[in-house]
DNA sequence: GTAATAGTGTCTATAAGACATTATATA
DNA sequence: TATATAATGTCTTATAGACACTATTAC
């Protein structure tokens, strides 16, 4: 039996990529310039180019690096979605994947680039089906969904959600950005065990001021790989 | 940018069948009869009949339906394999599943359907590139692997491995499967309190004897959900 | 009785949660 | 000095690991 009996389905890709910005978790999310759902927003992706692609990853590598102007350091498969419905061109699947990045490390935030169809948006809003920016392109926010659910889960037993910080940060910055993530208070004392467990990060050796004591600045480790726990955060 | 601007991508299902037989972990090959890989053993799947499958999943579960004769009581998605080199026949994805079933409850014991293009081949086997039933066809050693990596994870944080046991089972049973699974023992008391805490079970009312005393017989509750737990066996 | 496997009691070890305390910065 | 935020000390709690013990069956 070979694909030539069927007709072949669509194939794409679309990912969810995360940042922190202004004390909230925000997606990127594109309007879209052609029909099906023009005007619509949507997740940043497209199809394969077959020539150009050796795998699905790099075509969504690709889609992201062309729109932030760098390359995240996180990206992970997330799930590929697919249906008969999904797509009104036809049956189609969409291979989703899930990156972290710091936006401070994008062009997006830079005035020149500063483009009105591509926006960072609150992760809040997309909770709200009638809120702005809905509805959504394609499944597009069901995808959005089951990437926030994996975040949420791999902040509970991994130091995964650093990636959505800047190069140099504070232990404070971490521990606001897992507040948000999960969306409730965690004790800092074994947030700070669990940054010092991982053995992931060095002092930069400069500090910051905050209006009181003065942060320690922290980096990653050349070469760190990322450490997950054996237990979850309550 | 549409789909017609490009050539489109080979797409296909693949599944991972775990059970447990004979004090081992297997899985489910197939003998292929056609090209390319004619002869060598893979995954069962196929291309997607978009006129007959709503989903990916819906290929999934019909072809291992077709193969066993039951549709397994545990089916997930795995990953989706994708590169320009998986298949000589062009740049393909193969959407990845990940099963459970207990062979008891198959057709692929019986002697009139005992097939001998499809086997329950030992996990041991597969992971010595040049022991029997090897290579496999396309990358499905690899994706053989990402699946024993996804169970053996599982394994340590959720009840997951009782859909390799048939309908009516002894915590015995349970224990042995685990300590398969995992390849190193584990303190059945763990287990034991993992059991009754899942509270997903519930007593048969029979007992089975082992030549010693008797064992007694625990079924899924009706509609119980899987649980995971909050740490990780050690 | 012995042997074998099923199942329990209970102590220890580890890491998370709670929360008080100390440290260092600015005004 | 007061106050704000950074960072640490230490006690409690929850659950896994170790392992000895009791229970029930066949012989």
């Amino acid at each position: 039996m070979t694909q030539e009996n069927f007709t072949p389905p669509l194939l794409t890709v679309d990912s969810v990529l995360f940042t922190i910005k202004d004390n909230s978790l925000k997606i990127l999310l594109l309007k879209r310039k052609n029909s099906p759902f023009q005007n619509s927003w949507a997740l940043p992706g497209g199809f394969i180019d077959v020539d150009k692609d050796n795998s699905a990853e790099d075509t969504a590598s690709h889609k992201l690096t062309d729109k932030t102007g760098v390359t995240p350091p996180y990206l992970e498969q997330l799930n590929t979605f697919s249906s008969k419905s999904r797509d009104p061109r036809g049956w189609s699947a969409s291979i989703a994947y899930f990156a972290l990045i710091a936006h401070e490390e994008t062009n997006l935030d830079v005035t020149p680039k500063n483009d009105e169809n591509a926006q960072w948006v609150d992760v809040g809003n997309l909770m709200d089906e009638t809120a702005d920016y809905q509805p959504l392109a394609f499944d597009h926010r069901q995808i959005f969904q089951f990437a926030l659910e994996r975040l949420k889960q791999k902040a509970l037993y991994s130091m995964l959600p650093v990636f959505c910080l800047p190069k140099e940060f504070t232990l404070g910055e971490y521990h606001t950005l897992i507040e948000i993530i999960l969306g409730k208070s965690i004790q800092k004392k074994t947030l700070y065990r669990r940054f010092e467990a991982s053995n992931m990060f060095e002092e930069t050796g400069e500090t910051v001021a905050t209006g009181a004591r003065a942060a320690m600045l922290y980096r990653l480790k050349e070469g760190a790989k990322l450490v997950n726990f054996e237990r979850n955060l309550g």
